[in-house]
RNA sequence: GUGACUGUAGCUCAGUUGGUUAGAGCAUCAGAUUGUGGUUCUGAGGGUCGUGGGUUCGAGCCCCAUCAGUCACCCCA
């Protein structure tokens, strides 16, 4: 029989890995929990029209889309043959496929926002952990199946809720550890304002894709990408001279100030820019954000404010979370009117990430804390009772499953990562006590079976 | 969706211009060691060389196809 093997871009995570990722995981939730956001879930699959139209033209081709049940019933074999054909011809028909599996969470959410906006309190503050699917071809740091951590606030418009999220930011990267993380930040008003400025508000999404490129590919290739989009020599200038805007984040928001006069979307862009760095730093001026022109990103229901958080320079692996605000995400689900902003943290990444910088605590792989020996009948009697104490009062032990010589039963111990094992053999069957190794450094000592009930395994 | 590269033991990889019975390290198992592990030593098991076809007296090596993986582009976490 052949080997079983995973679909492309999925991954089997072992227990030291769950381990690891949870521990992440952990963190981001407490964060969460800690500004009131409340935890959602919503299916891994959702009709295809919730999804499609959602990510741009780019996004839809990405969308994993679910086969109908059913389609090889004779009775529906001939309009099965007329919608495949439709669908050859590039058009999705409902006849083949009516659902897909989610691609990001923040729709999903739009989704549970528009069905229940009557029973929810506003602001609704929600963070839901999940993963998601793309079918896209997978490389470096890019998988078809991932999970997501997302936390949204839908039906306020106000500031606060962008200062907030550069402080959950700046916290849960800090309890991690990943110092040397950088927080982008930009607004979508004042790329809106720069299309204003060339006569040319349509081009908004051609523009933002390409000068989102400035970083990896350089000023004179962004140029090249824009005059093949059409723009002219007149309007590439302009962007190029967005694009040399330098300096700290006051003096970009000064010099954009030159660039943009005269546009009202552009003056509020930087008025809010502005804002927000006046109060972090008074709040968190240890949080690392900086303002990114070029920041762009893809995700066209952004309105306002965007962000864009990256992994250390040493770690070439980059964004490791985003978000923004957008004035009007429910409007795609027919309830309008109801403004929110949100920020996402890519796990796997962040997994990635902390891995090659070697983050996690080694406390993250320890799961049993003590292993006692099996060494017969009586004596293992003996153990399960103490062992049973030992449960009660929260230490996660076990005992070996069948009497060994001592050379396995401590290769156990040490495979498994367990820092204590516990002896009780004859001897100490008689004298009603038993033998407690640390294996990290050797020390044993005795323990009378009341004693190591009370015992503090660290 | 487009392009490039790689498939040899559980893992990481050697394998000469095509030449007999395909190797090493790590891991696993057993023993040295019947109540004290990690080190060391000895031994053992484990491969249809991704799969199918072709060239050849002869293919792990060359050719074609196919599958899988990796990386890059597009896009994105």
């Amino acid at each position: 029989m052949a080997k079983p093997t995973l679909p492309q871009g999925t991954r089997d995570f072992g227990p030291e890995t769950v381990r690891k990722r949870n521990y992440i995981l952990n963190i981001i939730r407490s964060v969460f929990e800690l500004y009131g956001f409340q935890p959602l879930e919503t299916p891994a699959m959702e009709n295809l029209e919730t999804l499609m139209g959602k990510y741009g033209e780019e996004g839809d081709k990405l969308i994993f889309k679910i086969l109908n049940n059913g389609l090889d019933n004779p009775a529906k074999q001939q309009q099965a043959r007329e919608d495949f054909e439709s669908v050859l011809a590039g058009k999705n028909t409902r006849g083949i496929t009516e659902r897909a599996l989610k691609y990001d969470l923040t729709i999903p959410f739009a989704r549970y926002v528009a069905i229940n906006h009557q029973q929810l309190a506003f602001p609704f503050k929600r963070y839901q952990i999940q993963p998601v699917w793309r079918a896209d071809r997978p490389q470096k740091g890019r998988y078809r199946e991932f999970y997501q951590c997302d936390a949204d606030v839908v039906g306020s418009g106000a500031y606060l809720n962008e200062i907030e999220f550069i402080c959950i930011y700046h916290q849960v990267f800090t309890r991690l550890g990943i110092a040397g993380y950088a927080l982008k930040m930009n607004s979508r008003k004042i790329l809106a304002a720069l299309a204003e400025q060339l006569g040319d508000v349509g081009r908004l999404t051609d523009i933002s894709v390409a000068i989102d490129k400035l970083d990896k590919i350089g000023l004179e290739k962004v140029k090249v990408e824009l005059s093949d989009k059409g723009l002219t020599d007149n309007q590439i200038e302009t962007i190029s001279r967005y694009l040399s805007i330098e300096g700290t984040n006051e003096e970009q928001l000064f010099q954009l100030e030159a660039l943009l006069a005269g546009s009202g979307q552009g003056a509020e862009g930087i008025a809010t820019l502005r804002l927000i760095l006046q109060k972090i730093s008074l709040i968190e001026p240890d949080a690392a954000i900086q303002i990114d022109l070029t920041l762009a990103r893809g995700l066209n229901y952004y309105t306002g404010i965007i962000f864009e958080a990256k992994a250390p320079a040493s770690v070439k692996i980059g964004s490791i979370g985003g978000g923004g605000r957008y004035d009007d995400l429910t409007g795609l689900f027919g309830v309008p009117g109801i403004p929110g902003a949100g920020i996402s943290f890519g796990v796997d990444r962040i997994y990635d990430v902390m891995e090659e910088l070697n983050l996690f605590p080694g406390a993250v792989n320890i799961s049993t804390q003590a292993l006692f020996f099996n060494l017969g009948e009586e004596e293992s009697n003996a153990a399960f009772a103490c062992m049973q104490q030992l449960r009660e009062k929260g230490v996660r032990c076990e005992l070996f499953h069948e009497p060994q010589k001592f050379d396995k039963q401590f290769k156990y111990a040490e495979k498994k990562n367990i820092p204590y094992i516990i002896i009780i053999g004859k001897e100490e069957l008689d004298q009603r006590n038993c033998k407690l190794k640390d294996l990290r450094n050797g020390n044993q000592q005795t323990l009378s079976w009341s004693e190591l009930s009370g015992f503090d395994f660290v």
